[in-house]
DNA sequence: CATATATCAGACATTTCTATCTGAATATTA
DNA sequence: TAATATTCAGATAGAAATGTCTGATATATG
């Protein structure tokens, strides 16, 4: 199977496009998003554990608590998510798996992949929740597929 | 971990680089490849296995045997392989991992995605076998990085 | 203060991917 | 024809990712 993210790190996003949704400030449990979202509960705490971890999410434990983002979202990158579930190997290791490959000692297809590899850093670099947020606020279609009001 | 191709999928790439390099209609076997390469021979079996039944390679068994090119390099994209391997499941699945994600209920990604992926796949489409092995012919650090002579 | 509700931490289970093993089938060569 | 070298097929093993369970800890609320 050949992919981008790994499960987790879907999830992550989803989660976080969710929160992001939600009343600002508001503490959002994973009781909720998981049912919203169909994503195993006990793996959607330990996703965003990490999150916290990572402070993009902040947590309260107790009646009243779950997640919330640990600050504004026009400060939070999509990357930041994936970096903290993912890590950044994509952005340096070789697409066919060499052990040495760098601009020096490229495989046959550093050069081409790079460039693409380029594109994606700057799209998830550039997008912050802050414009995701906006557009599913603007977007019926995108509320409906969050399962949001 | 994020990553684009399975591991297998690198094995049959890199195998298919080596291949390719060599003398025309010349059987290769995969003891050499996979001492070269550094790739698990009995993994490499079963992956080289698996392109014989999409018809990119062609094998012999017995002394002299191995595995050649079933067609012109020319006629083989690198995509052939990926799909031989990894199947096309990136082409169409959300990469936020949504169930449902198509243009007419898209996720917050989709669009932004799209563009992407549609880059990889044209140079996955475009690029051959012929290609690169034109590029290992003109390019000393390719031979050696697949241990070439 | 007692109770209920949540996250959190660590162990455990399951599934998928990667890797190995064994022997059968087939072809070359002497 | 015998010996050898190779792919091929199926079973098994190991590793990594995903998913589950149990109980501890913290917080809100009556």
């Amino acid at each position: 199977m050949s992919l981008i993210f790994s499960r987790q790190c879907e999830y992550a996003l989803q989660a976080m496009l969710y929160i992001s949704a939600q009343e600002p400030g508001k503490f959002t449990n994973i009781n909720e998003i998981s049912e919203r979202l169909d994503i195993p509960m006990p793996f959607l705490g330990k996703t965003l554990q990490l999150l916290v971890q990572d402070r993009i999410l902040s947590s309260l434990k107790g009646p009243r608590g779950g997640f919330k983002l640990a600050k504004d979202p026009s400060e939070i990158a999509l990357f930041h998510v994936v970096d903290a579930i993912d890590g950044t190997d994509f952005l340096t290791s070789c697409v066919l798996g060499f052990p040495e490959c760098s601009t020096k000692t490229p495989c046959p297809m550093h050069q081409e992949w790079g460039g693409l590899r380029d594109r994606v850093f700057q799209m998830l670099a550039n997008k912050t929740i802050a414009d995701i947020s906006k557009e599913i606020t603007d977007s019926k279609q995108l509320r409906t597929k969050l399962k949001l009001g």
